[in-house]
DNA sequence: GCGTAACCCTACGCACGAGTAGGTATGCTC
DNA sequence: GAGCATACCTACTCGTGCGTAGGGTTACGC
C-alpha cells in the first residue's frame, strides 16, 4: 500500500506554518473557546497529536498565533516609519503600512483585535502591544507640539493618542469587513480625520464645553 | 425549620434583574464561552434551574444581556440629543451621555464592546446597533456640511463617521479601565479630537497624500 | 383552611472537546 | 542495509459544564 502515500511528509518548519495558518483562520472565525483543536488540525490537513507535538496546548497555540501576527504587524509599521521625517509624513507612512497589513492578513487582524481582546489570559499581552502603539503616537504628537513651542499635559496627550489609535483600529475593522475596499484609500481617509484634528490641537485650538 | 427561610422568595421581575446583573458581570469578566451558568447562578444568589426557567439557555441569556445594556445605552444617547440643536451641541450632548453610560455601567459596556464582538452568533446584532450609531453621526456630519453649502461622497461620510465612532469606543474602553477617570472630562477630550477634525472637513480643508 | 400556582432546590444525564497512549511508516546517516 | 530519529496516525480517557428530571415549600385567592 506504500506506493502512493496519500499526503507528503513535510519538515517541521513548514508544517508549523500551515498549522498556524489554520489556527489563525479558525480562531478568527470562531473565537478562542469555540474553536476546536480538531477543526484546526483538520483545516491544516494533519492529525491532532501533531498539533500538540509541535505547538503545544490550545493556549500555547493561540499565543503563538498572537505572536506571529503581532510581530508581523509591528514590523510592517516599524519598517515604514523613518524616525527623521516630519510628523505628518511619518504618520502617513505608518498608517499606510498598517492598513496594508490588515488588508493582506485580515484573519490575523481579526484574531488580534476581535478575539484576543476579551479573553482574560491574553488581553494583557495585547494591551501591552496596544500601549506601545499609543506611546509611539503620543510621542509623535508631543514631538510636533514641542516643535511649535507648545505643550500639553501628559494625560491629555495619552488620551488623544488613544482616540487616534482607536479610530484607526475601527477603520481597520471596517476594511476587514469590506474585501473590495482599498487599504491605501482607507489610510488616506484616516489621515484626514487624524491629521486635521491633530493639526488644530498643534496650533493651540481647543474646544471647550458650553456653559451648560 | 421554616422559621427563618435562609433567603427570601422574590417576584419574578426582581429575580430576573438580579440574574441579568450577575450575567453581565460574569460575561464581562470571562467572555461568553468561559462564563459558566453555575457561576452566574451562584453570583445571582439563586440555583441554576431558576436561571433556565426565567431566562432560557445560555445563548438566550447572553442575548438578553446584550438587549438590556444595548437599549440602556441607546436610550441614554437618544434622550440627550435634541434634534434641533446645532451640530456641535448635539455631538457634545451625545458624547456626554454616552460616556456617562459607560461610566455608570462598565460591565455592560465591556459585554457589548469586548465580548459580543468576536462571538459569531451575536456579532451581527451588535454590528446593527453600531451601524445605527454610525448612521446618526454620518447624518449629523452631512447636515452640517449642507448647511455650509458643501457635500462629500456618501462613502467618505460613512468612513469618517466610522472612525469617529471607533475613536469614541476606544476612549470608552480607556474609561472602563480607569475607574477614577471622569466621564465628563473624557467626553470633552473626545470632543476635542472629533470636532476639531470634523470642523476642518466642514470647511473644505482636506489632507492629500504626498506625490510619493 | 384548602387548592393551586409560583418560587425554588438537589441532584443527575450526557455530549463535547482537550489532551494522550501507543504504535506505524519513512527517510537519512554511516 | 541496520539503526535511529522524525513525521505521522487511530483510538482512547476524562474533566467540565450545559441543560433537565423530579420534587419540595411558601404565598395567595376564594
Amino acid at each position: 500500500m506504500s506506493s502512493v502515500p496519500a499526503f507528503k511528509r513535510l519538515p517541521r518548519a513548514v508544517r508549523e506554518q500551515q498549522m498556524l495558518d489554520a489556527a489563525v483562520k479558525v480562531f478568527s472565525r470562531r473565537g478562542f473557546h469555540a474553536a476546536s483543536m480538531d477543526e484546526i488540525a483538520e483545516d491544516a490537513g494533519i492529525s491532532k497529536p501533531m498539533v500538540y507535538a509541535y505547538l503545544g496546548t490550545k493556549e500555547e497555540l493561540f499565543v503563538a498565533c498572537l505572536h506571529r501576527e503581532g510581530t508581523r504587524m509591528m514590523q510592517a509599521i516599524a519598517g515604514a516609519a523613518a524616525p527623521d521625517l516630519p510628523a505628518d509624513e511619518r504618520l502617513w507612512r505608518g498608517l499606510r503600512a498598517f492598513f496594508g497589513f490588515v488588508g493582506a492578513y485580515r484573519d490575523g487582524w481579526a484574531v488580534l483585535y476581535r478575539q484576543a481582546r476579551g479573553e482574560q489570559p491574553f488581553a494583557g499581552e495585547l494591551a501591552t502591544m496596544r500601549a506601545r502603539l499609543v506611546e509611539v503616537v503620543a510621542g509623535m504628537l508631543d514631538h510636533a507640539l514641542r516643535a511649535e513651542g507648545r505643550e500639553i499635559a501628559a494625560i491629555d496627550l495619552e488620551v488623544v493618542a488613544y482616540a487616534l489609535v482607536g479610530a484607526t483600529e475601527s477603520l481597520a475593522d471596517w476594511l476587514a469587513d469590506h474585501p473590495d475596499a482599498d487599504p491605501e484609500k482607507t489610510a488616506t481617509r484616516m489621515m484626514n480625520v487624524a491629521w486635521l484634528g491633530a493639526a488644530q490641537l498643534l496650533h493651540g485650538v481647543t474646544w471647550r464645553p458650553p456653559a451648560d
